[in-house]
DNA sequence: AGCCAGGGTCTAA
DNA sequence: TTAGACCATGGC
């Protein structure tokens, strides 16, 4: 397997699979999922999203007791950690009036600390958080994106590497980082799981052809 | 049955 | 600094 020409990944993927998709336009629904979603299956952060319906807001969360919240997300497992995580993210909101304009006077890496200096969050979720919540410029590294790398022959020595790989290779507009992200990760379900429909993938078919 | 799913923390060496 | 155990549910 050739490795994709870095500076064609883009536009290769958007030509590929089409318009790019965003997370959601509220922020609070992204913290909510984000934290949800670790190491879970979409499927039950959406299931668990539509029971609470308009309840996912952080004034209703923050008033629900830490027990009264764990059963509310129970089907996402882990539910004692993301619940502390979950309430500890709404209190961290709360101090910015949970308002996106509030966090428009930190930077970038201000928010980032923050974010992670919450027990729960790691590196993954706080830069969902900033891309998709506070449109901020930071590239997201999930499973998706190193199976996606890995199975395109390239090899990077952590996370870190392919933040600053991918960081150079997109503009400073946040919307670049989510959509880009949100691509992998149509492409990874589609092609890219463990159980890989490799053959059916049209980015490989599309190497094999430039290697004939 | 057992593996997998868009992680993160803690500990041992 | 890094590898491995652990957290937990639901779907297939």
């Amino acid at each position: 397997m050739p490795m994709l020409n870095a500076s064609k990944l883009y536009s290769l993927l958007l030509t590929t699979y089409g318009e790019p998709r965003w997370w959601s336009d509220d922020p609070y629904t992204v913290m909510f999922q984000a934290v949800l979603v670790q190491n879970t299956a979409w499927e039950n952060v959406e299931k668990t999203s539509a029971s609470i319906g308009e309840n996912l807001n952080p004034e209703t969360i923050y008033a629900l007791s830490q027990e009264e919240l764990e059963r509310l997300i129970k089907p996402c497992g882990f539910f004692k950690a993301k619940a502390r995580t979950i309430r500890a993210l709404t209190e961290w909101y709360g101090r910015y009036n949970c308002s996106r304009e509030k966090t428009e006077s930190k930077t970038m890496n201000e928010l980032r600390e923050e974010l992670l200096s919450i027990k729960g969050i790691g590196e993954e979720t706080a830069d969902v958080i900033l891309v998709y919540a506070f449109y901020r410029p930071s590239f997201i590294v999930d499973a998706y994106t190193r199976r996606f790398l890995r199975r395109f022959g390239y090899s990077f020595q952590n996370d870190e590497e392919i933040r600053k790989f991918f960081t150079s290779l997109l503009s400073a507009d946040a919307k670049d980082y989510g959509y880009f992200h949100w691509l992998l990760l149509d492409h990874g379900k589609t092609y890219c799981r463990k159980k890989p429909l490799c053959s059916f993938c049209p980015l490989i078919r599309l190497c094999k052809q430039k290697e004939d």
